[in-house]
DNA sequence: GCCGGATGGTAAG
DNA sequence: TTACCCTCCGGCG
């Protein structure tokens, strides 16, 4: 779930639903009791995503940091009569947060539970500006500066593959989009980052940020063009027919049939057609 | 029902 | 590089 698209979409359906609102906050797993009352009944003012990061400034009180990690995610109960409509659950219904709740947000119209972040925490002032100086141009923001990322590329002699998920170079790539975006550029995961001359860059960027923008659109990562959709279950793509190359390791080659590759590149699992993307 | 991996990052060795 | 964090889900039986 969490690569930047979806941070990014938390943060839109957060704004949507919580800001200029005062919301009761709470730590039902406990382990964010003492700042859950620091910030308990303040107004919501912004909700900010920055690569894979989310702040939420409350009026008066420090701003809250979120990063999901691995298997952090959110979940959404939207309240029945609430003035916005639609279906959703009565007072009475709510079903109770799961023991590994760090974090529920509530209004009368939603309740938003977070569960399983790497972090969950009040930063200090200086904060954000610390955590947001260690992160790179995020494709999705509008200020993003690709010439940043082609400077750091060109600085840089380790493989693109490994260049891509370091967020210091660009904020907001995760495992599935470095396997997609490189693919659909035809580069090897294992060139050297220094390697990609300006044309290369620019097909990449305008890739990767339109794979991310895609993500956000669609609340989910679907990378394969709609001609080249093979299998749908009942009108619903397949898990690995979502995607060209990740989570393909052995299986033909959508464009060509060679057998997709695995290999461990940055402590992750990378995945390439050695026919498509040559080394 | 259990097992193992997973779209991430950090800190230790 | 490796261990760990801490949660969910699919594959297997």
């Amino acid at each position: 779930m969490p690569e930047g698209h979806t941070i990014h979409r938390y943060a839109r359906e957060h704004r949507r639903w919580l800001r200029g609102r005062a919301v009761e906050v709470s730590s039902p797993q406990g382990r964010f009791a003492a700042g859950a009352r620091l910030l308990d009944g303040r107004t919501l003012l912004t909700v900010d995503a920055y690569g894979k990061h989310l702040f939420y400034r409350f009026q008066g009180a420090a701003t809250l940091h979120v990063h999901l990690g691995l298997y952090g995610g959110f979940r959404e109960l939207r309240m029945v009569n609430s003035e916005r409509g639609g279906d959703g659950w009565s007072v009475a219904e709510v079903p109770p947060p799961t023991p590994g709740t760090r974090l529920q947000l509530r209004t009368p119209e939603v309740t938003i539970r977070l569960s399983g972040p790497t972090s969950c925490e009040l930063l200090d002032p200086d904060g954000e500006t610390r955590i947001r100086a260690r992160l790179g141009p995020d494709p999705l923001r509008r200020d993003s500066d690709a010439e940043a990322v082609a400077a750091a590329l060109r600085r840089r002699t380790t493989p693109i593959g490994a260049a891509l998920l370091d967020q210091k170079v660009v904020a907001g790539i995760g495992n599935v989009f470095r396997a997609e975006a490189l693919f659909v550029c035809g580069t090897a995961p294992l060139r050297p980052a220094n390697l990609l001359d300006p044309d290369d860059f620019q097909r990449l960027w305008a890739t990767i940020r339109g794979m991310l923008a895609e993500g956000l659109r669609m609340g989910r990562i679907v990378t394969v063009e709609p001609a080249e959709v093979g299998k749908r279950t009942r009108g619903r793509l397949l898990a690995d027919e979502r995607h060209y190359v990740y989570r393909r390791a052995g299986l033909p080659c959508r464009r060509c049939g060679t057998a997709i590759r695995a290999f461990k590149l940055a402590a992750r699992t990378a995945y390439a057609c050695p026919t498509c993307q040559p080394w």
